[in-house]
DNA sequence: ATGTTTTTTGTTATCGATAACGTAGACCTT
DNA sequence: AAGGTCTACGTTATCGATAACAAAAAACAT
């Protein structure tokens, strides 16, 4: 009764005493074959368990259902839950996830898009948008749908969802100077690294420059993680001159910064302002939220699922999204009552 | 200069003045060729930037490179993390991860495992154990590797490595016994969401009912979020008669749970201890450091990812591998002095 | 009724490889 | 030197579909 060798096209053709071109068409919708012949195939198909080769058919088209999807790393929830917002879309499409994680390592990216490219997959995904001139020049020829994710620019390689980085952080830095911070720090990893956190950084710099202030770099020689924050706090607080607010890469070393702050016996917000970057579900249980700027993850990897979609199935539309990153002003910044006069 | 179209087998052979068979035998390693002529055929592939079709290579081979993965979801750092625990070794191995996410719909699960083998992969990945007799027994006929993964059981469908969820559970319970703990509960959410939780429960209760001990059962109709813990834990704490100690499903809920006490002006661990599970990262900074069973998930998506590639090269192995799941004594638990005589 | 469209269906070539088998020399044997 | 075994390649069939073209059948027109 089992069918111990999967029925094939030609299987279902004989069965339905029809050519093989028929249950082709009959099954992918492809006009061509009668309602009523197609109501037969389609239903011996079903009955037989028939599920066409991907592989076959993908040879034959010259084009897959697979979306092939680069990320550094799956340990940063920010990834996970970015691929996590695009497979829904995706999976509603048809399309298959093959995921790459690059581990930071550049040099592997060139590798993997001639790997892919070897599956004829209906469009690829690359995590942010500083590729290099040759992987842009080769996919921009390769004549599919590319979309570049989590950062964004002005001349995509074709496609490109995200936040604009250097502006949230200078969105972050006017927030704190607004509050009246004049001493603020940055903690985050060696430059090189994460070249989003970079771009964040300049922002932030920028803004507190229109007020003639620098910011004060710290990097911590580390995997961008809690203990980072808290070990590069530790070190700020032992400094003479301490910093009014201290910009951390991200949530996670913010909160280790938090940790270190509480350890150490320094009140937040009154003896030192904190604030973070992404808006980790955590922060909604957190007694003092941090102050943060809130990434649309989810949100993000459902917009491009569905940019990418459409471009498989040859609809236009934006090249460029950048997505809103509202500034949770949260409880481990305080206004400050500034030097210079109160104003009302 | 550049080649417009990507070169095929065909052309290497042209180029090389050999046939097609050749530079096929010649690239894959396989014998049959001089050691003369494979040189010089690998280094103009290499020149001609030849990559072999996966697509055509594995329609001919009737197998892929592909590891077909189901997990139900990427919001959930604990699958992230194993899935990227595997990414190294199975990409090392030339391995293509290809994800599935279920959203714990288990009735999606016999779709994909069609829908996967019509892709010919080299192996398959599911979570869990639980799984329906029709999709086991699809699997053991299917002829290749398959793997469970994050439980365990003594009859897999072929490969399982995980942990114990009940022997967790009971451990926990064991512990939290010792401790001096009598009056205990746990937080989770709704049966039949999540099978392991179930298990880890059921372990509870069984160390509990050893010392004629119930566990006070509370679910929340929710995600297993941090929200979840805090809102159950608030609800807990309204009670005439509050337990002396709190399981939860997992650390996310434990650290709600945690910061609803720290609301209630509720002392953790004086008047309530808090166990979780998993070992988050963030346990490594928090202040009170959680109790809880430490998972070692990447090390478990490595492990996985060794025994998929054994199987796959045909190398018999272990079945089943049960990881060790430590219990971290944390300070949200504390000896209670018990009622009974105190030894010593 | 007969030619012209339009629809439906079938044939053949192709996608880019690999498996299985075939063949020509090189190298032994005796 | 005839026969046998290896080694190194080449030929042909096949994997399971789809594209492009061709033919047959049905619908329409005058």
């Amino acid at each position: 009764m089992t069918d111990q060798r999967p029925a094939k096209i030609e299987d279902v053709a004989r069965a339905a005493g029809v050519s093989i071109m028929s249950v082709s068409r009959a099954l992918r919708g492809v006009e061509g074959v009668s309602d009523a012949t197609r109501t037969r195939i389609t239903a011996l198909a079903e009955e037989m368990g028939y599920t066409p080769s991907r592989l076959a058919g993908s040879l034959a088209q010259a084009t897959s259902t697979l979306v092939a999807i680069s990320v550094p790393t799956l340990f940063d929830a920010v990834f996970a839950e970015i691929i996590g917002g695009m497979r829904e879309t995706l999976a509603h499409a048809g399309l298959e996830t093959i995921l790459e994680t690059s581990d930071y390592d550049t040099a592997r990216e060139s590798a993997w898009v001639e790997r892919m490219i070897t599956w004829s997959p209906a469009a690829l995904v690359l995590s942010g948008v500083d590729h290099s001139p040759a992987v842009r020049a080769r996919l921009r020829g390769a004549g599919l749908p590319v979309l570049e994710l989590w950062d964004v620019t002005d001349d995509p390689i074709d496609l490109c969802v995200g936040i604009d980085h250097r502006a949230v952080g200078q969105d972050m830095g006017e927030h704190l100077l607004r509050l009246g911070y004049r001493a603020p720090a940055y903690i985050g990893i060696p430059p090189g690294r994460d070249p989003r956190a970079e771009k964040r950084l300049a922002g932030l710099m920028v803004a507190f420059a229109g007020a003639g202030i620098d910011v004060q770099v710290i990097r911590v020689d580390a995997a961008p993680s809690f203990e980072a924050g808290r070990d590069g706090t530790m070190d700020v607080l032992r400094q003479p001159e301490r910093p009014d607010v201290v910009c951390y890469l991200n949530d996670h070393l913010a909160f280790g910064g938090a940790m270190a702050c509480e350890a150490a016996g320094v009140d937040v917000p009154d003896q030192i302002g904190i604030a973070g970057f992404n808006g980790l579900n955590i922060n909604n249980v957190l007694p003092r939220r941090l102050t943060t700027a809130v990434t649309p993850r989810a949100l993000m990897g459902k917009t491009a699922a569905r940019l990418l979609v459409a471009a498989i199935r040859g609809v236009r539309t934006d090249r460029r999204i950048a997505m809103p990153v509202p500034i949770h002003a949260g409880a481990t910044t305080l206004p400050r009552l500034t030097v210079r006069g109160p104003a009302a």
